[in-house]
DNA sequence: GATGTATGTTTGAGTAATCAAGTATATGTC
DNA sequence: GACATATACTTGATTACTCAAACATACATC
């Protein structure tokens, strides 16, 4: 077996465990990690404004599934709908005030927890790796 | 925004991303990732055989998420399910001759396509990254 | 050897995603 | 300025999971 399939497979399960070990965190926040990575994208961002198509491509989901997931989030004013005037096609979404907030707070907490379950890596190392994940960004 | 926090949101993404691309593969093969990681298990294993709860925590299933992906792989006969005479409660999944042929074949693909994908990394590289993995395995 | 508790698996109901098709708008070409 | 093609998004149908409850068996104790 190869190194870089041993890489994948260690990955994805690493990953996953990582994953479900934050959901159970944010659970108090009551969003979905999948949530969280959306809040984080916006806040990131120039204006706390995306398209749905940008946020899809950072968060790694469909189109539609982007769709699906910002509805409750507007319905519950993490963020707000707002129209391209350069292109009607487009809709924007932009992280709202109480959504900054929610943001803020799960962020505590996002990063109370990684730090404990991360604990066993030193600074460097983890340095390191987010290198090395820049550089499988744009792979095919 | 701390380390940990980035390597966690990171590496959620760079696996998403991983996983899309090997099911691509994959489906050559007429099987899912997931299905591929219950080949490459059970195919490392003593006697090619497991149990479900096993298999479970090394794919990063729950047990019912095992029972139904197990239950299709079973009726094409790439696994058999097999009796624990010391313990009536188990059933053993066992790799079938068939099932390894398969898994060998789609290991080709698998090998091929990730040392694509990897290829901007060096071995040395995949190396520590996949000890670093090592240390997460077990962690709350 | 009956009884309570723990373990392994399956099943029913619900959820979060996908893909493919549909709608609306933009852009380039003749 | 009409028409073909491309882009942004939504919707319907399906899929792959999850959790909680049910069920079967094992194991420990009295």
């Amino acid at each position: 077996m190869s190194l870089e399939s041993e890489f994948v497979i260690q990955n994805a399960i690493i990953s996953s465990s990582l994953i479900k070990k934050m959901e159970g965190e944010l659970s108090i926040h009551g969003i979905s990690f999948t949530e969280y990575m959306v809040l984080h994208h916006l806040a990131k961002s120039t204006l706390k404004t995306m398209r749905r198509i940008e946020l899809a491509e950072h968060v790694g989901l469909s189109a539609s599934g982007i769709t699906r997931l910002i509805a409750p989030m507007e319905k519950n004013n993490l963020v707000e709908k707002q129209a391209n005037p350069r292109d009607a096609r487009q809709s924007l979404v932009k992280l709202s005030l109480p959504g900054e907030k929610l943001y803020q707070d799960a962020t505590v907490s996002f990063e109370h927890r990684s730090k404990i379950i991360l604990g066993a890596l030193s600074h460097s190392q983890l340095e390191k790796w987010i290198e090395l994940s820049g550089k499988l960004g744009n792979t095919k």
